[in-house]
RNA sequence: GCGAGGGUUGCCCAGCUGGUCAAAGGCGCCGGACUUAAGAUCCGGUAUCGAAGGAUUUCGUGGGUUCAAAUCCCACCCCUCGCACCA
C-alpha cells in the first residue's frame, strides 16, 4: 500500500471525484446555512499568489464550516466591467513590447494565443476559462453552476435594477468633480500617466473674497479661521496680475489674482474671462476689506507670494503664519513710498485669534525665535510654519474674538466655518494639487472641474450612520480594524459612480454614462443565488424590475411577477425560497486594500437596498502577498501564477504553505525555500500515515490504555480545541501550527516512547483536523484507511473538543518524565560526566502534603505563607520537618501564587504516584540516558550517598548521577 | 501631514488579560544515528557563562509603574499600508 507521494495524480483523482459527485453543489436543506464569499477576481490576468492567499482562505473556512455540520455556499464569478481590460485589448492589439512581454513572459500566456487577445471580449473568455481552471486545480470547493460575468446581459439588468432603486432613494445626484487633468491631452490623467509627482493630492483651498472699491482679492488659505487675525494682504510686485470676470450661479464679479491663478480659474465650475492687466504697483498699498469682520487693512509687497500657488494674492496673519511675521519684520523700517504707503509697517498690531499651550500670545513669533529664523528666505521657516501648524491644529482653541466660534477646538473648525463663508458668498472653494503634477506628455496638469458627474452620495450623513449600526452588529475579523472601517465610512465622501470609457453597465437613466466598476459590485453575492436559475435559460428581457423586487426584497406577488416577467410561478418562487434561504453573506473575506472601497461600498449598498436581516454577518481580511521579498505587479512582475505554483509544488504544498506563512492582516511573502519545506511536510505527513495504514493498526481506544496512551489522547484534545479556535477567527497559521507542526511533534513523542495503541485513532482525527487545509492529500489517506466511494473527508465530521479525553494526570506524568531526563541531562552536559548510575529521589511525603495543601488554600481562601506554616505545623507527622518547612513554604507560596490559572486548575487535582510513574517508565529513561535509573523516594533513600535526596520536590525529583 | 498596523532570539514568526518566558513552532546551521554514498528520515544542540539541574544579559531606543515587564504607561526612532474616482 505504502507509496510516494504524488501530489499530481492524487490532487486529480480527487478533484474529478468531487466534481463526478457534486459534492460542493449545495441546495438548500435544513442544516444552518454559511454563504461565504471573496470578492471576485478581475480579469486582466491570470490569478496569482494574491488571489490564492484569499481564495484559499476562503476555501479553508468553507471547509471548515461544511465539516461542522454547516450547509455551505462558496460561489464565484468574474469581474471585468471598467477600463484595464479595453486597455489591456489596445495594448496587444498595436504589439505593445512591454506588455507583449509581461503576458507571455510573466503571466505565462502561450505565443499562439497572447496575439489574439486584441479585443476585450476575447479577453474575458480566455482569463475567464484560465481562471476557472486555476481555481479547480487548487481545489476551491467552489459551486460553479453559479458563476457568471460582470458584461453578462442578465448581470446588466440585475445592475440597472439596482441603480434605478439607488436613485429613486435619491442616493444617486448630480454634481461637479474635480479630477487631475492634462490640458494638453484634455483627458483626466490617472495615476500611471504622470511623469512627476504621483503623490499628489487635491487639497480643498478656502478662497477668501477680501473687496476694494467692487474688485475682489481672493486669498487661499487651508486654514480659513486665520481670517480673524488678518493684518494686511500680500502681493508679489514681481509677478503679473490680471482683472478677470467671474461669473458662477448667476452672480458675476471682478476679481484680481495672478495670471496663472487666472488660468487655473478656467478649469473650475466658473465662467472666466479676461478683462486686462493690472500693474502690481495699483494693488499695494491699498486697502481692502475684510469680508468677515469688515476691518479695512492694507496690502503690502512680499517677495515670498509664488505666482502659481492659490490666487497669488496672500493674507497676512503674522500672529500664527512665520512666514507673514518674518514678511512684516522685513518691511520694518523700509522706505515704501514707491507703493504710495506712509503709515509705519510697525503699527500694524498683530491679532492673536487661537490660544494654545507651549506658545504665547503669537505663536509665529515664538516658533521663530525658538528655531532661529533668520528671514523669509530661511529655510528653517518652512519649519515653523509646521511646527506652528501641528501644535495648533491638534491643541489649540479659538478665543474670544473669533465671536460664534470661541471655543471650538481649531482641529474641528475648518469645515464648519467654511460652510458658513460658502453661505455667505464671502468664501468659496478652490481645489488645488499638494504638489505640482506633470503628465507623461510633459504638459503641467492641472484641477479639472468635471461637471454633471453622477456620485452616489456616500458623504449623507443619514446613510453613513446606518452604515455605523451594521458594522457595530457585524463581527470584523481580526476585531482590530474594526476602528479603521469607522474610519473609513467617516472620511468617505461622494463617489463619482459613471465614467464614458469601458466595459459596463449603461446608467439607466442617462445612457451616455457607464456604471463605474466598483458600483456594479457591491451587492453582486445575491445574484449567484438567482444566477444559478438564470443561467438555465431565463432571457435578459425577462428579468424585469419586478422580478429582482420580489425575489430580493419581497415586493409584489409571485403571480404578478410571473404575469410580468413571463417567467414560470414555480422557478420565481424557487428563486426566492433559494434567496431567503442563503442570504445574508455570513462571510466576506478580503483582501486589506479592498477596506476603504469595496468593502465599504459593499456595506453601504447592503444597508440601502435590503432589510437588516439581509446584512451581511462578518467580514474577514488578509494581507498582500509578495514574492521573496518583492512586491508583485501585474503589469511590471514579478508575478507568480496559481497555475504555475500548482504546477510546480502541487495543490496541497501551495494551500499548506499559503496558509501557514502569515496570520490575518499580515503580509505574506512567497519564498521558495519556504514552499519547498512545505513539500517535505507533506511528504512525511503521507509517509506516516500510510505507515500506521499499513501496520494494520486500528482502532485501540476501547482497549487498555496506559498512561502514554491518555496521554496522546489528551493532546490531541487540546489540539482540537486549538485549531478550531484558531479557524473561528480565521488564524490560519495558528491552526495549522496545531493542527499540522504540533500534533505531528506529539505523534512522534507518542511512538519514540512506545505507544501505539491509539495511533489509528490519533490519525483518524488528524485527516480530518487537515482536510481543510490539504484536501486531497487528506482524501488519499482517507480512501486508505478504509473509507468506500462517497466517503469524502471533505464531507466528515470535524473534530471537535471532547472535555472526557483531557486527563491532567497523564499530561503532568508525561511532563515529571520529560523534565527529570532534561534535568539529568543538563547535568551530564554541565558536569561531562558519564554516568553508570542515576539515582531519583522523588518528593518526601511532607512537601507533597505542602504543596497540595498550598494549592487548595489559594483555592479556596487566601494563600497566606504564615498560615500555611500554621497548618502544617498542625500536623503530628510534618513536625519533624519544623526547620526546613518555612524554608519551603517561602519559595512554595510565591511559585503557586504566580501561576496562570490554567496551570493551577492543572494542578489543583494534583495527585501523582511519583514513584511509580518513574519506575514504569525507567526503561525509557534509562534507554534515553544510557545507564541504570534507580528510583527511591526521599523519605527514606536507601542510597543516597551526597544527601542530593533533601532538593526533592513534587514533580521536580532530585537527581544523582554516579 | 492624517489614519491603521508593525519592530522578539541567524531568518520567518508565536507570546503581549504582567509571574513555569532565555521566550512555542517552522526554516537554517552544527553534531550524531542510519546508509557503500548522497538524499530522505530520526535524535541532540543552537544568547552567554557554569564540574549538579544554576547564574547572568536579552524582546526598536530612552524613561516610568510594580515585589515582578517582551507583556502596562510616557516620549522618541524606524518600517509597511491606505488617503479615492483606479481596479
Amino acid at each position: 500500500m505504502e507509496q510516494d507521494y504524488n501530489p499530481q495524480e492524487i490532487e486529480k483523482k480527487w478533484q474529478s471525484r468531487w466534481n463526478e459527485s457534486r459534492v460542493f453543489e449545495p441546495e438548500p436543506d435544513e442544516r444552518d446555512k454559511f454563504f461565504i464569499t471573496i470578492p471576485y477576481p478581475y480579469l486582466n490576468g491570470n490569478l496569482h499568489a494574491g488571489h490564492t492567499r484569499t481564495f484559499t482562505i476562503g476555501d479553508v473556512v468553507a471547509r471548515h464550516r461544511r465539516m461542522l455540520g454547516y450547509n455551505v455556499l462558496y460561489p464565484m464569478g468574474f469581474h471585468v466591467t471598467g477600463t484595464p481590460i479595453v486597455g489591456l485589448a489596445e495594448l496587444i492589439a498595436s504589439r505593445d513590447p512591454q506588455t507583449m512581454d509581461v503576458y507571455s513572459r510573466l503571466h505565462k500566456i502561450p505565443e499562439d494565443v497572447l496575439p489574439f487577445l486584441d479585443t476585450p471580449e476575447k479577453i474575458v473568455d480566455y482569463f475567464s476559462v484560465e481562471a476557472e481552471l486555476a481555481m479547480r486545480s487548487i481545489g476551491y470547493s467552489i459551486d460553479w453552476r453559479r458563476k457568471f460575468t460582470t458584461t453578462d446581459p442578465t448581470y446588466k439588468k440585475f445592475i440597472e435594477w439596482q441603480f434605478n432603486l439607488l436613485h429613486d432613494k435619491g442616493l444617486i445626484v448630480k454634481g461637479s468633480h474635480p479630477v487631475k487633468w492634462c490640458p494638453h491631452d484634455n483627458n483626466p490623467v490617472e495615476d500611471h500617466d504622470i511623469l512627476h509627482g504621483e503623490n499628489a493630492t487635491i487639497v480643498d483651498f478656502t478662497f477668501i473674497k477680501f473687496e476694494h472699491d467692487g474688485l475682489i482679492l481672493p486669498c487661499a488659505t487651508l486654514r480659513p479661521e486665520t481670517i480673524f487675525g488678518v493684518t494686511n494682504l500680500w502681493v508679489n510686485p514681481d509677478i503679473e496680475h490680471v482683472r478677470i470676470k467671474v461669473k458662477q450661479g448667476g452672480k458675476e464679479e471682478f476679481w484680481v489674482v495672478s495670471r496663472e491663478a487666472y488660468d487655473k480659474l478656467t478649469y473650475t465650475d466658473r465662467e472666466v474671462e479676461f478683462v486686462d492687466n493690472v500693474p502690481s504697483g495699483s494693488i499695494i498699498g491699498i486697502k481692502v476689506r475684510n469680508p468677515l469682520t469688515g476691518k479695512e487693512v492694507i496690502t503690502l509687497p512680499a517677495s515670498f507670494v509664488k505666482a502659481g500657488n492659490g490666487s497669488g494674492i496672500v493674507m497676512s496673519v503674522p500672529a500664527h503664519a512665520p512666514y507673514d511675521y518674518l514678511a512684516i519684520k522685513d518691511l520694518y523700517d523700509k522706505d515704501l513710498s514707491e507703493y504710495g504707503i506712509t503709515e509705519n509697517v510697525r503699527d500694524i498690531e498683530f491679532i492673536s485669534l487661537i490660544e494654545v499651550k507651549d506658545f504665547g500670545e503669537y505663536p509665529a513669533v515664538d516658533a521663530v525665535r525658538q528655531l532661529g529664523v533668520e528671514d523669509q528666505k530661511d529655510p528653517r521657516a518652512e519649519e515653523a510654519t509646521k511646527l506652528v501648524y501641528r501644535r495648533e491644529f491638534h491643541g489649540g482653541v479659538l478665543k474670544d474674538n473669533t465671536g460664534e466660534y470661541a471655543g471650538i477646538a481649531v482641529s474641528k473648525i475648518k469645515d464648519v466655518l467654511t460652510r458658513d463663508l460658502l453661505s455667505r458668498g464671502i468664501g468659496e472653494i478652490f481645489y488645488e494639487f499638494s504638489e505640482p503634477v506633470v503628465c507623461r506628455c510633459g504638459t503641467p496638469c492641472v484641477v479639472n472641474m468635471v461637471k454633471g458627474q453622477w456620485f452616489l452620495n456616500y458623504s449623507s450623513p443619514e446613510w453613513k450612520d446606518i452604515v455605523y449600526r451594521c458594522i457595530e452588529n457585524m463581527e470584523i475579523i481580526p476585531e482590530e480594524i474594526r476602528v479603521e472601517f469607522k474610519n473609513k465610512v467617516d472620511w468617505l465622501k461622494d463617489k463619482a459612480c459613471a465614467r464614458k470609457k469601458g466595459l459596463g453597465t449603461r446608467l439607466p437613466f442617462d445612457t451616455e454614462w457607464l456604471i463605474e466598476s466598483l458600483g456594479d459590485s457591491t451587492i453582486y453575492m445575491s445574484y449567484y443565488i438567482t444566477n444559478k436559475f438564470f443561467s438555465q435559460g431565463v432571457l435578459p428581457e425577462q428579468l424585469k424590475p419586478s422580478l429582482f423586487d420580489y425575489v430580493l426584497l419581497g415586493k409584489g406577488r409571485v403571480q404578478e411577477t410571473a404575469a410580468d416577467t413571463g417567467l414560470d410561478e414555480k422557478l420565481i418562487a424557487d428563486m426566492k425560497a433559494d434567496f431567503d434561504y442563503w442570504y445574508p453573506v455570513d462571510l466576506r473575506s478580503s483582501g486589506k486594500d479592498l477596506v476603504s472601497n469595496h468593502l465599504l461600498f459593499f456595506l453601504f449598498h447592503h444597508v440601502a437596498i435590503f432589510d437588516e436581516d439581509k446584512w451581511p454577518r462578518a467580514m474577514a481580511v488578509n494581507g498582500f502577498v509578495s514574492l521573496e521579498g518583492e512586491k508583485m505587479s501585474k503589469s511590471k512582475g514579478p508575478i507568480l501564477t496559481m497555475k504555475e505554483a500548482v504546477g510546480t509544488y502541487g495543490a496541497d504544498v501551495s494551500r499548506m504553505y499559503i496558509l501557514s506563512s502569515a496570520e490575518q492582516t499580515q503580509d505574506a511573502d512567497w519564498r521558495n525555500a519556504g514552499v519547498e519545506s512545505a513539500r517535505k511536510q507533506m511528504e512525511r505527513f503521507y509517509k506516516l500515515a500510510m505507515e500506521i495504514i499499513s501496520s494494520g493498526a486500528s482502532s485501540g481506544i476501547e482497549g487498555e490504555l496506559h498512561l502514554i496512551d491518555r496521554w496522546m489522547l489528551s493532546r490531541l484534545q487540546q489540539i482540537v480545541r486549538e485549531t478550531n479556535n484558531d479557524m473561528t477567527s480565521i488564524r490560519t497559521r495558528g491552526a495549522l501550527q496545531n493542527a499540522f507542526f504540533l500534533l505531528y511533534n506529539d505523534v512522534k513523542w507518542y511512538q519514540r516512547r512506545g505507544g501505539s495503541a491509539v495511533l489509528y485513532d490519533v490519525l483518524d482525527s488528524w485527516v480530518r483536523l487537515m482536510a481543510p487545509f490539504t484536501p486531497h492529500i487528506c482524501e488519499e489517506i482517507w480512501s486508505a484507511m478504509g473509507h468506500g466511494e462517497n466517503d469524502f473527508v471533505s464531507m466528515a465530521p470535524y473534530p471537535i473538543f471532547c472535555p472526557e479525553y483531557v486527563d491532567n494526570d497523564a499530561e503532568l506524568a508525561e511532563e515529571l518524565i520529560c523534565n527529570t531526563l532534561s534535568d539529568i541531562e543538563e547535568i551530564i552536559k554541565v558536569t561531562k560526566i558519564r554516568p553508570k548510575k542515576a539515582v531519583l529521589y522523588t518528593s518526601p511525603a511532607w512537601k507533597t502534603r505542602a504543596f497540595k495543601l498550598a494549592l487548595k488554600m489559594l483555592h479556596e481562601e487566601d494563600l497566606d505563607p504564615g498560615k500555611l506554616i500554621k497548618e502544617l505545623m498542625a500536623e503530628p507527622e510534618n513536625r519533624h520537618y519544623g526547620k526546613e518547612i518555612p524554608k519551603y513554604v517561602q519559595k512554595l507560596v510565591p511559585d503557586i501564587k504566580s501561576m496562570k490559572t490554567g496551570r493551577f486548575e492543572m494542578l489543583l487535582g494534583f495527585d501523582l504516584d511519583e514513584q511509580s510513574i518513574l519506575r514504569e517508565n525507567g526503561e525509557c529513561l534509562a534507554n534515553e540516558i544510557g545507564c541504570q535509573i534507580d528510583v527511591y523516594t526521599a523519605d527514606s533513600p536507601e542510597y543516597d550517598p551526597e544527601n542530593k535526596s533533601r532538593f526533592a520536590a513534587p514533580l521536580r525529583p532530585a537527581i544523582y548521577l554516579e
